[in-house]
DNA sequence: AACGCGGGGGA
DNA sequence: TCCCCAGCGTT
């Protein structure tokens, strides 16, 4: 059984899509600040999860001088629950770049759109074809996948060469005519009709001419190296109120989290039994003195796993009798804010979770 | 080349 | 549980 040939397979796609695929309000504009945002979004995100968000935000910033001129909290308050927040952070210093440098016009290439930070080989290929009709395929979870199956590439998708094969074999199928909407209906019969698990061969118009579904490999391929074991890791936050008002922190090292606010955090990840010793002896340690008289022992642990770490953590809550000096706030890094303010700081899910526990009472 | 980075949903 | 999702930047 032979792979279809070029046209032919392009073709059966486009045809494909015209029938079932869904509308999505980036696939209704041609402004690349719009599909930017959007490609952004859905970066290992599905779309049922991002479209909110993509609302949200071009409701919020509806073109990319408003992002420029956005505070950097602000922006990741509208991020906040979607995760990959560097995806945030780097689209804020790209929309200032190209607001400041650029006049507010988009590089309009998939090369210039490459330079740009947070914008990769996919998202170019996204940008350049959806907004400037570029003939350059995209290459996503979704095309590794269908490309796999309908053509035997068994290369593995998470190495350089396999990646390189993949790009190529990509490029000499995209349609000629419609670079844009084939890279969509590629995409969009990988995430409906050729999914990862139980794909709907049975009615797939690709069927007699997939290799995959001729040799039995449809649940072997794509081949993908297998992920990495995730950690456990414990946090014992220390939660100094005052009245209405808790000390929080904004996350700045190279972490989970980075740019977002939480508590003081115990250093390193101490064992659940060792903790309740170790605060005392920090709480000790403070000048001057810390104002308290007891630590409310949690009796609750949040649970977080992301993919690459399973978070444990406890939230000790100590009640102040007044509140920290400037010197104790400098040296822990910590500002105090009302439950108002707090709302409006982008937080951690893990976060908002405590809070919403710990306000309600 | 390997690793780190979120959160949610489906089987 | 495990897998995967319109990937990218850093080391």
């Amino acid at each position: 059984m032979l792979a279809p040939d070029p046209v032919a397979f392009a073709n059966t796609l486009l045809t494909w899509y015209e029938r079932h695929h869904r509308a999505l309000p980036w696939r209704e504009t041609r402004d690349p600040y719009a599909i930017w945002l959007s490609e952004i979004i859905l970066q290992q995100t599905r779309v049922s999860q991002g479209l909110p968000y993509y609302l949200d935000f071009i409701a919020a910033y509806p073109t990319v001088q408003d992002l420029a001129a956005a505070p950097p909290d602000e922006v990741l308050r509208h991020w906040q629950g979607l995760g990959y927040y560097s995806r945030a952070r780097n689209m804020h210093q790209t929309a200032k770049y190209i607001t400041v440098e650029c006049h507010g016009i988009f590089p309009n290439t998939y090369k210039g759109l490459l330079q740009l930070k947070g914008i990769g080989p996919y998202t170019a290929a996204a940008i350049a074809s959806f907004a400037f009709k570029e003939k350059v395929a995209v290459v996503d979870g979704n095309v590794y996948r269908v490309l796999a199956r309908v053509f035997g590439l068994a290369e593995d998708t998470a190495s350089p060469t396999g990646k390189k094969a993949f790009q190529l074999l990509a490029d000499s199928l995209i349609s000629v005519d419609q670079p844009d909407t084939y890279n969509q209906a590629i995409m969009e019969f990988g995430a409906i009709q050729c999914t990862p698990n139980m794909p709907d061969c049975l009615f797939c118009p690709l069927q007699q001419g997939c290799y995959a579904f001729q040799h039995g490999l449809v649940q072997v391929l794509p081949h993908k190296t297998k992920a990495k074991a995730s950690r456990t890791r414990y946090f014992h936050y220390l939660v100094f109120k005052h009245e209405q008002t808790y000390y929080l922190k904004k996350r700045t090292e190279s972490d989970v989290w980075q740019g977002l606010y939480d508590f003081y955090l115990l250093p390193n990840d101490t064992e659940p039994a060792l903790a309740i010793e170790i605060i005392k002896q920090e709480l000790a340690g403070f000048h001057p003195p810390l104002d308290y008289t007891i630590i409310i022992e949690p009796h609750k642990t949040y649970k977080r796993i992301l993919s690459h770490q399973k978070i444990l953590a406890k939230f000790y809550l100590i009640p102040l009798k007044s509140r920290l000096s400037d010197e104790v706030l400098q040296n822990m890094g910590l500002a105090a804010y009302s439950y108002e303010e707090i709302e409006q700081l982008p937080k951690a899910v893990l976060i908002s979770d405590y809070l919403q526990d710990a306000i309600k009472k």
